[in-house]
DNA sequence: GGGAGTGCCCGTTTTACGTCA
DNA sequence: TATGACGTAAAACGGGCACTC
């Protein structure tokens, strides 16, 4: 596995029931969990135009990504499509429509062709989807970047594919994935922090309930006397 | 108002890889 | 030691939704 469960950073400490504020979750060292996760990142500043969301980046984007499928590996996928020989589980409207129609663009095209591992997979001539497996080095870069921002614009993320030798799609799905598990840990670390929660409160009741019945205990023959209209403070029962 | 284009999320499938009998 | 079954992590896919133009 190239990226361990440790390896989100994830720590959590909690403080009961003292202090139910002192909570902490902090998933990534740098990566402030939830409420930030969907922040834009400052990195963007290294990419001018870099707001993702920013009108001219759209646009910019839009003219820039089209007409080329970046699913397709370099190569023999253009020969693969035209054939209409597809992955076993892809049709050619699938991926290649959705994708292809966004993210086509001549430097894209052209990193594509450098990216010496896709072809190098695809050139053994089976046409079934190959998993590629990204090195080490490539993890890493990847976590980097994640670190300093969870989404990437597509300067960013054509930047870093070309840094990386594969395919923008291929950044894309790995930042689409990583922020699944970041959100798949914060759940668990949010429903750890209820399970604690829970036993917690579960405690104090348990506490407060002893203490209840220990004053009841105390008070008993008080309130007994109260509600006792024959009862005089002096007189003694025949017992 | 609605269609097209795009990005992201989510659930699922597929694949690579490690473990164990 | 080899190998096949099995489990798991992760890469990839497909559909849906929201947003913008």
């Amino acid at each position: 596995m190239a990226v361990e469960k440790e390896d989100l950073g994830l720590s959590l400490s909690l403080s009961f029931p003292q202090n139910y504020n002192s909570l902490q979750l902090n998933l990534m060292p740098s990566l402030v969990p939830s409420s930030v996760i969907s922040q834009k990142p400052s990195w963007n500043d290294t990419f001018h135009s870099s707001d993702p969301n920013s009108d001219s980046c759209r646009a910019d984007t839009r003219s820039f990504l089209r007409g080329i499928d970046v699913n397709r590996l370099p190569s023999t996928a253009d020969c693969e499509e035209e054939a209409g020989v597809s992955s076993p589980n892809s049709t050619i409207s699938s991926v290649s429509g959705k994708r292809s129609e966004r993210e086509g663009n001549g430097e894209e095209h052209e990193m594509e062709r450098d990216c010496s591992r896709g072809i190098s997979d695809e050139e053994d001539g089976d046409t079934s989807r190959k998993k590629l497996r990204l090195s080490k080095d490539q993890s890493a870069i990847l976590e980097e970047s994640f670190k300093e921002h969870n989404t990437l614009n597509p300067k960013q993320k054509l930047a870093l594919a070309k840094q990386l030798g594969l395919r923008p799609r291929q950044v894309e799905v790995w930042f689409q994935n990583r922020r699944a598990r970041t959100k798949l840990k914060q759940t668990e670390v949010d429903c750890e922090f209820l399970k604690r929660c829970c036993e917690n409160l579960t405690e104090e009741n348990r506490r407060l309930q002893k203490e209840v019945q220990e004053l009841r205990a105390l008070k008993l023959p008080t309130v007994l006397h109260a509600n006792d209209p024959t009862y005089h403070p002096h007189h003694v029962p025949f017992m």
